[in-house]
DNA sequence: GTGGTCTAGACCACC
DNA sequence: GTGGTCTAGACCACA
């Protein structure tokens, strides 16, 4: 399910949080769910166990999960308190910049909204791999 | 009027790339102006010239700009055509993945659409730093 | 194995991308094949690792090799066809280049001809160091 | 008559050098004969006046030319000399290189021999901006 | 251990 | 003044 691009300037760990944020949020992860152990993610991503682990750490210190040693890592009950504070920021903050690029780029008001439901509208066959 | 963010994962060589690329998709930089020199704009942005020397050799080595020693960069001849290539693949690339990005946070395709309509009615006071 | 010419005119850098795109033409290097690493390089040739990061980085930008970052840098699939490409045409601008040096130097056609034979059966004791 | 290449690696100054010094050689200058003005070859090769002074000096320095001031730079007597040290050698030592290079690019002996003569019998149409 | 980015500062060719 | 190359050495992501 989780991808990652190992050519993108975006370290593979905060590749992986923000993957497993976005499964939290949209509720496909919920509270004292179990993720992935770092071996298998690590396998199946073909990456290092210690960049898993990386992401795993960060996660637990923002709250999202928790660690039983020997048994796994579980999505927090305050996952979803924490969910709801950051994700309409992070689509705002998403939308503004995209927005914002596509201005410096040149584009008037309603070239953008044009491109936008275009695009919105396309079956994303092809997603860009991005950087 | 450039501006790099240090903090950003993105290296400041690629943003300054980056951003010679949009004034020259915008016309601002037509072919054959004179970039400022690598001290100047290393000074401008508080950065060592290395950084924006290698920005400057990438973008001749993409046909963007030409060099001629002891004189400075130049906007290439060149560079409306390939700007011509890039622009839109790479709008539509933004456009796809803000879209993807929104969707793995759970929106649907009518709030992505009000979501988006409703931030590009809105004055950028703040915008995202991004990465 | 490779060496380089810290007096020569041509860049260090340069002079090492050419001496490994000669083993990937000649096959001594194969796709897949690891080359070495950028610290081990510097370390042979007494120059600097960023000087032997720089011919590796453009390297991959001419698609010849590829990186695994904490891994090291291969020689790429494509590597085998881009040497299509550019073998012979390098070759013949090489020879072209000496003949028309030889030209300038007053020599005619059998007489380079004559000389470039008497070189081509000559152990080459002494190679002229270049430029 | 005399070409210089902006985007090579060899400095213009040698470049200019290494023209006159085939002209002598070849027999087109003879001693006491008077070079271009310092800017008239420079307007002709659209670079810098500098550039060709640090040229002229050198094959001063060298015994090739000598200065009148006010009046030019000529031919020397001792040029006739020189050229016969030096004229073998810079072609074995060129000759040999281009063998040297042919063979690290994999090429057998009597490849070599083919593709050379074929170069030799070919019209230089386009001759390679070389390095 | 690997490569990647960046800094600080030297020296050179050219204008 | 301009850009180009190179060095020495720091810090980071990744294996």
């Amino acid at each position: 399910m989780i991808k990652v691009d190992t050519s993108s300037f975006i370290p593979i760990y905060e590749q992986i949080k923000k993957e497993f944020k976005k499964e939290i949020f949209r509720g496909d992860l919920k509270p004292n769910d179990l993720l992935p152990s770092i071996r298998d993610l690590a396998t199946e991503l073909l990456i290092n166990p210690n960049t898993v682990a990386r992401a795993y750490r960060e996660l637990e210190m923002e709250g999202f999960i928790y660690t039983r040693k020997g048994k796994g890592c579980y999505v927090s009950d305050d996952s979803t308190r924490l969910m709801k504070e950051e994700r309409k920021s992070i689509l705002i903050q998403t939308f503004d910049e995209v927005i914002e690029e596509a201005k410096k780029y040149g584009l008037g008001r309603e070239e953008i909204k044009r491109l936008f439901e275009e695009r919105l509208n396309t079956p994303p066959e092809i997603i860009g791999k991005g950087e």
